[in-house]
DNA sequence: ATGCATGAGAC
DNA sequence: TCTCATGCATA
């Protein structure tokens, strides 16, 4: 008796493994419960939509940036985010495991945004990252397209593969190695590249086979 | 809003 | 090495 509409959620693949997009992940531990709750443990993707929505225009409403939440979770919470992982949240361009972490925290913010009868701010930063940062790689269209290309034919390429590829490319094989790796993320998020999920659409899983050499 | 990058943990 | 969560820097 339980259906699923033909919605997002768990979408049971055979064979295939589902790193993400699955409502389902306890390491059992002595709890009893007996499917799902309502509010807390893995929400469905549709009520992440919901809520991410939600967020958004009350947090505008409110008159905040994302910028501002994601300080003010540090500030609150300890938890301190960037404004780029709060406007992924509210895009859903995050794993699904990656939303559920996230949304009891961005929760709690708007019970008290809400009703911030006066919200202390207390802004307190630990900064001690004497890292160097790599310059960002701008990769060319063009070459971007190749990468598409191969990457539609094999997304898990082999070191080698990424050798030979980087060096045809005139890239550095570690530019190469990322963009795979960030390209690979990207599918694993809940809205698809190239896909933006008009109706019945969860992520369609990537074939993990890495024998996929064409050369 | 998004592209390229880092780093910690898993395998 | 890869994944996964996350963000600086940039368009």
């Amino acid at each position: 008796m339980l259906e699923h509409g033909g919605l997002s959620p768990p979408a049971p693949t055979p064979q295939s493994l589902h790193p993400v997009l699955r409502a389902e992940d306890h390491g059992d531990l002595g709890s009893h419960h007996c499917q799902d709750h309502s509010d807390e443990e893995t929400p469905t993707s549709d009520e992440l939509e919901q809520f991410a929505k939600q967020f958004k225009q009350r947090r505008i409403k409110l008159g905040f940036t994302q910028a501002d939440v994601g300080l003010a979770l540090g500030t609150l919470y300890g938890n301190v985010f960037s404004q780029t992982t709060i406007c992924r949240f509210e895009a859903l361009q995050l794993s699904f495991k990656n939303m559920c972490k996230l949304k009891p925290l961005l929760n709690k913010w708007l019970e008290e945004a809400d009703s911030s009868t006066g919200s202390p701010t207390s802004i307190d930063k630990i900064a001690a990252q004497g890292r160097k940062r790599k310059k960002r790689t701008s990769i060319e269209v063009s070459v971007k397209g190749v990468l598409e290309t191969h990457f539609l034919k094999c997304p898990k390429p082999a070191a080698q593969e990424i050798s030979s590829l980087a060096d045809s490319l005139q890239l550095e094989k570690e530019v190469v190695r990322v963009w795979f790796c960030n390209r690979r993320q990207k599918e694993k998020r809940m809205t698809p590249p190239g896909d933006p999920q008009p109706h019945e659409g969860f992520p369609h899983n990537v074939k993990a086979d890495p024998s996929c050499h064409d050369l």
